[in-house]
DNA sequence: TACTACATAGACCGATCGGTCTATAACTAG
DNA sequence: CTAGTTATAGACCGATCGGTCTATGTAGTA
């Protein structure tokens, strides 16, 4: 096996384990039998141990998800349609998962300590640079830089919300309720931009 | 000491360790050592052990979460002048505890296992009842009863994904953004649905 | 005082935690 | 074939985990 391959085995690995756990909800012995891997091929791969491995797992997580939404935006005219497919993918997936996925970023940000400063600054990393991209897209909808950057975060706010909540409830209704409220607004929104020009 | 003055003291420790570390952040002996309570308190009040303290620290959370939305509420004719300052509230809460305090549902809905039954039931209901609570208000401001509930908890969602996102900036910029771009939006709304009629 | 329930107190348990260490297999270069 | 690097393999460590257990106050009642 070569050294990538194991690497990325256990990174996948830490980042379904935060999805379903939360950091400190699963042991790296978990870990390393779910990855079929000995204790020596992580600290060979990630000398700083767990912190380590979580932190790639975070920025394997943020990389995934920002080709994910480019891809999404490539596919659609209006962003707002954009938009309403991702979330659509976001519901099939977790509801694939039978509720068991969240998102890791989350789950990181809310399981570990506050003093962690290196995993909260590459959380806040993260969702900053999600935070950019969404935002540019939106501005493309008619929305001020301003104005699409705040609704670039309503939209992140509420879908880490809605994971969350989705997994408590069992189903996807906190994320379908959520959307539809939010767009539904934004729609509005867009249409009096487009009426004041 | 009186029976009930442990018992509290234990449940609001948890209730804070959960905000700060999350389910499995902390250990026992820190909460006991924290509330200044031998092992015997803790397992004399609550023999289920730490999930049954979990599970009360939980419903205490709900409880003042509830009735503290109830008090913002009566304080208020414009149910979104009453959304604003309990946001307005949150906002200092979170500043003032240096960003280390989350919410302890969201806290324990990601760190649990997927089959903690018992816990995610818990959640769940407490959710539920927070957002019907908060939907019963909001159609006081002129919106239909199942768009209320959308919007309800599409105003759930955004505050549990900023405090979350909060806690990572370490900073109050997702929550005033996100809700300056819901309140924007919704005020639109409500102005449409006043024109309407 | 004696009895009883309540509540505290903390020693103690096996299991598991994250982490370190040495040994060795597998491959490459000379 | 040998030397050296890469990666795997897992025994082992002290610390801490959640949980159990017995012993000790302590308060109210007879």
């Amino acid at each position: 096996m070569s050294k990538e391959d194991s690497r990325q085995i256990l990174v996948k690995t830490m980042q379904s384990a935060l999805q379903s756990k939360g950091l400190h909800g699963v042991g790296l012995s978990e870990i390393l039998k779910t990855a079929g891997l000995p204790k020596g091929s992580l600290y060979y791969h990630f000398p700083g141990g767990k912190e380590e491995l979580a932190l790639a797992a975070i920025a394997n997580a943020e990389q995934e998800m920002a080709r994910f939404l480019e891809q999404v935006f490539a596919r659609f005219d209006d962003p707002l349609d954009a938009l309403a497919a991702w979330i659509d993918s976001a519901l099939q997936r977790i509801a694939a998962s039978r509720f068991k996925l969240g998102c890791p970023l989350a789950a990181a940000a809310l399981d570990c300590s506050p003093d962690d400063t290196d995993l909260l600054l590459a959380l806040h990393g993260a969702f900053t640079n999600l935070r950019d991209q969404l935002a540019g897209h939106l501005s493309r909808a008619g929305f001020p830089s301003d104005a699409a950057t705040d609704l670039a975060v309503l939209v992140l706010t509420s879908y880490e919300g809605g994971l969350m909540m989705a997994r408590a409830a069992g189903s996807t209704d906190p994320i379908e309720r959520a959307f539809r409220a939010l767009l539904s607004h934004v729609r509005l929104q867009q249409k009096e931009l487009a009426h004041g020009h």
